[in-house]
DNA sequence: TTAGGGTTAG
């Protein structure tokens, strides 16, 4: 050890004279403990002997039990500053309490302790050296940085000393500027060192990794004078921190060429590239090297392993590397493997496994509740959500955007809602993943200018955030308005993704703009070297199937260099029956129900295209072959919500307690549509009955018994918002359009197919959890005070969902 | 008594 040798005599003297052994014996070497156990041993020995005011055995007790304390231990920092207390003050043993506070990190419970120390050493007039700064720094960058705090922590050093006579404070001070976000501070910090040593440029390089700024920390990396392992793990790191895997692959097989050796961390840091990349043979060749050049198999090593099989969806060699952790395995072992599972749709897995876990934590409850909610299984994700809070887990920024997706794929407006204002009730703290869920979710449910708001107000965009916004127009019939938006991104300098292109061209097809969607669709391709995945080739067709130009659609259907999906075929079918083309709907058909033989839409598509053309036999033909697959009609119904109830209706329905206003109010919609000269679309009615009555059939579709309940029961500045489960029929999508300019209302109708079917149970199911766990949020509210009308609706709309107490 | 890089959930 390091300890002064004169010193080291000294004590050996002390201690012989102390024992009364004669002075010329040869004096033992003084015991340097190495756990906790053998310092308090010499602690006793030294307090009964009188020594512990004896510096050189001070500083060498206090040392040696800050070696043997192990990290993040309160216990054992009390017992070393209660010893520090009793000793003499000097440098030394100032700057080993603070090595102490660092080595407890967040653990020492209060995050100023550092600071005091340096306090204390000032008043008892000890001075500081080059170890106080560095260690203060370390505390600094570890515990809550404070801009302020580190910057006067700075000019006391400046005051002190010079930077070239404390070479390591002067690096520390780099990597505390970085944690703190300051990129000039960290730049002037480099600056301010005389004589720059490798580490200064490793502490410069991976400070601006570690602040995202990635093309700077490139260019340094190769001005450097010296690149060690260290600057390019940072770098690798960085790269697959912002979601750039191919970019970290790059710099990884730049630092071989150059002959550096990656170590365990650098692996960490490729594999996780590996794992967005799905690049398993990377992954796994990296894998060997870990074995062939005995690496330490850290615990995040074996995390990163884990997780890089189950994303490649190599789950033998996953659950090779789990399985040979034992029982020891941490947490995130699990979570690794669990959310592999659930990405691969094996969600029963991913259950059976999270039930055989002892202690879960947030992750392994968000990883589980994603994967449901993905795969369509909500009610198993809101049973997890109330074990959460069995668990005391409170919900987090990734629960609450997996509660967004859940109300946005059920068009649960109100809950939606609900949880917006938990939101700006500082529920969480609003991120990027928010606001981008949050204006989904809108824009699901219909709500496009609730969406813009959502956009306007995000102080921090990325593609994602844009290309949801683009979306959310498209489907929402805004195309052009989407297109302006692309335009003002690409201007706000963002590159486009392949999704944000999927985007554009669902912007052209929704609004049938040909020129355009042709524009984009060879753009892609050219300017960003973005090549046209299935869902590119889908939109295409769907647009040039609206546009009338069916066969240039089948033509691309046919040069299309993958096989094509039945989204591809629904389309086709889809124009077909807008465009009466009776031969290629037939052919489209034969493709969908070899894909979708139980598809039940495919064959109602068919029969309602032969009955528009008055084949009635083949029509009929259809019928019995759903007879004889035994394909049933999915019922179709009509929800709306008034005061936080889901009311539902099918067709003809005459269940409900108010059904004779509802009834005057469909006679009352008949008459004004038909005095606007609205002409109900009865070619579509089969049953050979009389012209009044099929207008009555149509009347009586669940849509409008919804609207008429709607527009009877809500208030007059409402809107009306209709979920259906299955697509609006055309006599319904007319006729709405005009209720809503008659009554000058809006009116929302979100329809869907027969996947992800809405449920309102499960819709009722996210109102009582969301209000469980977040009612006491809600009564901090003060929604008198609340001044800016968008959150003061938003208050509003969630203490009408509170639950009575 | 002193330095830097790391994994899992949206």
């Amino acid at each position: 050890m390091g300890r002064p040798s004169g010193a080291t005599e000294r004590h050996k003297r002390e201690r012989t004279k102390s024992r009364g052994v004669r002075r010329d014996m040869p004096p033992a070497p003084w015991p340097t403990p190495r756990t906790v156990r053998q310092a308090a041993e010499l602690h006793a020995h030294l307090a009964t002997s009188g020594r512990l005011l004896h510096p050189p055995s001070a500083h060498h007790l206090l040392n040696s039990l800050v070696n043997c304390l192990p990290p993040s231990d309160p216990l054992h920092l009390r017992y070393a500053l209660h010893l520090f207390d009793r000793m003499p003050a000097s440098t030394f043993l100032f700057d080993t309490a603070l090595r102490a506070c660092f080595r407890a990190g967040a653990s020492s419970g209060d995050p100023d302790l550092p600071f005091l120390l340096f306090r204390r050493m000032r008043r008892a007039g000890v001075r500081p050296d080059g170890f106080t700064f560095h260690f203060l720094f370390k505390c600094s960058s570890s515990f809550r940085p404070r801009a302020l705090l580190c910057t006067m922590l700075h000019a006391a050093c400046l005051r002190t000393m010079l930077p070239s006579a404390a070479p390591f404070a002067a690096n520390s001070l780099i990597h505390m500027y970085a944690e703190l976000g300051l990129a000039c501070d960290v730049r002037r910090a480099f600056d301010e060192i005389p004589v720059k040593d490798a580490v200064s440029w490793t502490m410069l390089i991976s400070g601006l990794a570690k602040m995202g700024m990635l093309s700077d920390a490139r260019l340094l990396l190769a001005q450097a004078p010296v690149r060690d392992v260290i600057s390019w793990t940072s770098l690798i790191a960085a790269y697959s921190r912002a979601d750039r895997a191919k970019e970290a692959v790059d710099c990884f097989k730049s630092m071989l060429s150059e002959g550096i050796a990656p170590d365990e961390v650098t692996v960490i840091g490729v594999l996780s590239a590996c794992s967005q990349l799905k690049d398993l043979e990377l992954g796994g060749s990296l894998h060997l090297l870990v074995k062939e050049k005995g690496m330490l198999m850290s615990e995040n090593l074996v995390v990163a392993l884990i997780d890089m099989y189950a994303k490649c969806g190599d789950f033998g060699h996953a659950r090779e590397v789990f399985d040979a952790v034992g029982r020891g395995r941490r947490p995130q072992s699990w979570n690794a493997i669990i959310d592999g599972y659930c990405k691969h749709g094996h969600v029963d897995v991913a259950r059976s496994l999270f039930d055989q876990m002892e202690v879960r934590d947030i992750i392994t409850f968000n990883s589980m509740i994603t994967g449901y909610i993905h795969s369509g299984q909500l009610r198993e994700a809101l049973l997890l959500f109330m074990n959460m809070r069995r668990h005391d887990l409170r919900v987090d920024n990734f629960t609450v955007v997996s509660l967004l997706s859940a109300c946005a794929s059920l068009g649960a407006l109100p809950q939606g809602r609900a949880l917006h204002a938990c939101i700006e009730l500082r529920l969480v703290e609003t991120d990027i993943y928010i606001g981008t869920a949050l204006l989904d979710m809108y824009m699901k449910c219909g709500r496009v200018n609730e969406a813009t708001i959502v956009f306007q107000r995000m102080g921090k965009r990325d593609v994602h955030a844009w290309t949801a916004m683009i979306a959310g127009l498209a489907f929402n019939g805004m195309g052009k308005a989407g297109l302006e938006y692309f335009y003002q991104m690409r201007c706000d300098g963002f590159q486009p993704n392949p999704v944000s292109y999927i985007a554009v061209l669902t912007a052209c097809s929704h609004s049938c703009l040909l020129n355009e969607g042709r524009l984009y669709f060879d753009e892609m391709r050219i300017l960003y070297n973005i090549h046209p995945q299935i869902e590119h080739y889908g939109c295409m067709i769907d647009l040039l199937g609206r546009s009338g130009l069916l066969d240039e659609a089948v033509d691309l259907v046919k040069t299309m260099p993958m096989q094509p999906n039945s989204v591809i075929w629904a389309s086709i079918l889809s124009a077909c029956r807008v465009h009466k083309r009776i031969d290629l709907a037939q052919c489209a058909a034969e493709h969908l129900l070899k894909i979708e033989p139980d598809e039940d839409a495919v064959y109602v598509q068919l029969y309602n295209i032969y009955i528009d053309s008055r084949k009635w036999e083949d029509a009929s033909k259809i019928r019995m072959l759903m007879e004889e697959r035994q394909v049933k009609k999915t019922a179709g119904y009509s929800s709306v919500t008034v005061a936080g109830q889901v009311h539902k209706f099918v067709v003809s329905d005459k269940s409900h307690p108010r059904i004779l206003e509802i009834i005057a109010m469909l006679e009352k919609i008949s008459q004004r549509l038909k005095s606007a000269g609205y002409s109900p679309i009865t070619s579509q009615i089969t049953v050979d009955v009389d012209e009044e009555e099929k207008e009555q059939t149509l009347l009586a579709h669940s849509e409008k018994l919804a609207i008429a309940f709607g527009l009877i029961s809500l208030a007059p500045n409402l809107p009306v918002h209709i979920i259906k489960n299955l697509r609006v029929c055309e006599d319904c999508h007319s006729a709405i359009k005009l209720i809503s300019r008659l009554w000058n209302r809006e009116i929302i109708v979100r329809d869907r197919r027969k996947r992800g079917q809405l449920c309102a149970c499960v819709t009722e199911s996210i109102t009582a959890v969301l209000l469980s766990v977040q009612s006491s949020r809600l009564d901090d509210a003060e929604m008198p005070n609340e001044r800016d009308p968008f959150r003061r609706r938003l208050v509003m709309a969630a203490a009408v969902m509170k639950p009575p107490s």
